[in-house]
DNA sequence: GTGTTTTACCGAAAGTCATTCGGTAAAGTT
DNA sequence: AACTTTACCGAATGACTTTCGGTAAAACAC
């Protein structure tokens, strides 16, 4: 078969396609993008290196699906940070099926690096220091990241039979959502307990 | 070949063994854990029922290595959650290479479950409510383990040209390690901050 | 417009992987 | 001693990633 009429494929395509394919068949084959996309697996080497490449081009899209602009530095640093974390879970959150192979990818550059640019003038212009920042970011970054593979976990089942022997974690279960609350829940409680703790190594 | 004079495997030394070669290798493969063994690679399928199981053993193994008793829960409840975390995350620190591959595979229940238990347990002594409880376990979890995932993340890069577009970036990278105590310091970080903000929410 | 080069696809093939199955002889059992 | 079970092997299957040579349209030069 020839050279198409017009174009079949880009690397944006690939990336929206690929992370359709992997949220809603929890894994990213080759045979199964091609099929998305209409064309023959090779068809894909003329655009990326290979499998890892496309991995970077989901999560690229996925930044790119998160708007920067969900939030203000204008606001307290405390706000636009909270803003911020919730935002960057949120993208993760509306593709589920992706996580666990987006969790160990890194993320394209040009995207790490604007939006790290503007959390570290955020924390800059609230008084951090320039030693204090990147190990905050750091910090926070890998509670949303957790945060978004115990999303997609499976839940913890404590059969009846062990309340015996752990009846301590048995108690503690009742009173636990086994739905999807459960992960908002420790979400919600870690995020203001770090952002608590924030604000207790800032100047003031 | 015949049966062996005395087994070759079991499923502890597969685990053991697996957890050797991701490590070593950073991915791990029928094949080349058959190989470790001595064995073919059908011989691992008498012992487990496939690669899922053999990923459970790894994890296993690991909470197998790291005594349950590297904190103690007659410290003050700070002292020992913060025992529990740092024990908690240096166990997958021994296994930088398997990281990806344990981050997204659930704990087996027992192991899990006893865990769970006595930090349960030391939380409710220290008089937070049962509806308060798993949600600081999930939320500390999260952060224990996407600190190690951001641990064996490649090293952010910025080259100098990038300096002009993103001057913040820039001047807080220059403050920042660039080697391992650059996740050392985000972990140390974030878990104070962590610890600080539960401390807020706690009846005393 | 004609001729050349480049582009974007296809088809086939190589190499690796996880998994299944039937065979085999030693170990364990009665 | 006869039987059953166990723990391995070897071969085969099907899916996957990736490479390579072919092809005809598109893009460009003149």
């Amino acid at each position: 078969m020839p050279r198409p009429r017009t174009p079949l494929l880009d690397r944006r395509r690939i990336g929206a396609a690929a992370l359709r394919i992997a949220d809603e068949q929890g894994a990213l084959t080759i045979p199964a993008l091609a099929r998305e996309l209409g064309v023959a697996p090779s068809a894909l080497y003329h655009h990326v290196s290979g499998r890892e490449e496309i991995i970077s081009l989901m999560r690229e899209e996925l930044a790119l699906e998160t708007g920067p602009d969900d939030w203000d530095s204008a606001q307290p640093w405390e706000q636009a940070l909270e803003a911020w974390a919730r935002s960057y879970r949120t993208a993760f959150a509306a593709h589920p099926g992706a996580v666990p192979l987006l969790a160990t990818a890194p993320l394209a550059e040009p995207f790490m690096h604007a939006m790290y640019e503007k959390v570290a003038e955020l924390l800059l212009s609230a008084g951090f220091t320039t030693g204090q920042v990147m190990p905050l970011i750091n910090a926070l970054e890998s509670f949303i990241l957790g945060s978004v593979l115990d999303m997609v976990a499976p839940p913890v089942m404590v059969p009846a039979v062990t309340r015996e022997t752990t009846p301590h974690l048995g108690a503690v279960l009742d009173d636990t959502p086994t739905d999807h609350r459960r992960a908002e829940l420790a979400f919600d409680v870690g995020l203001r307990a770090m952002l608590t703790g924030f604000r207790e190594l800032s100047p003031r």
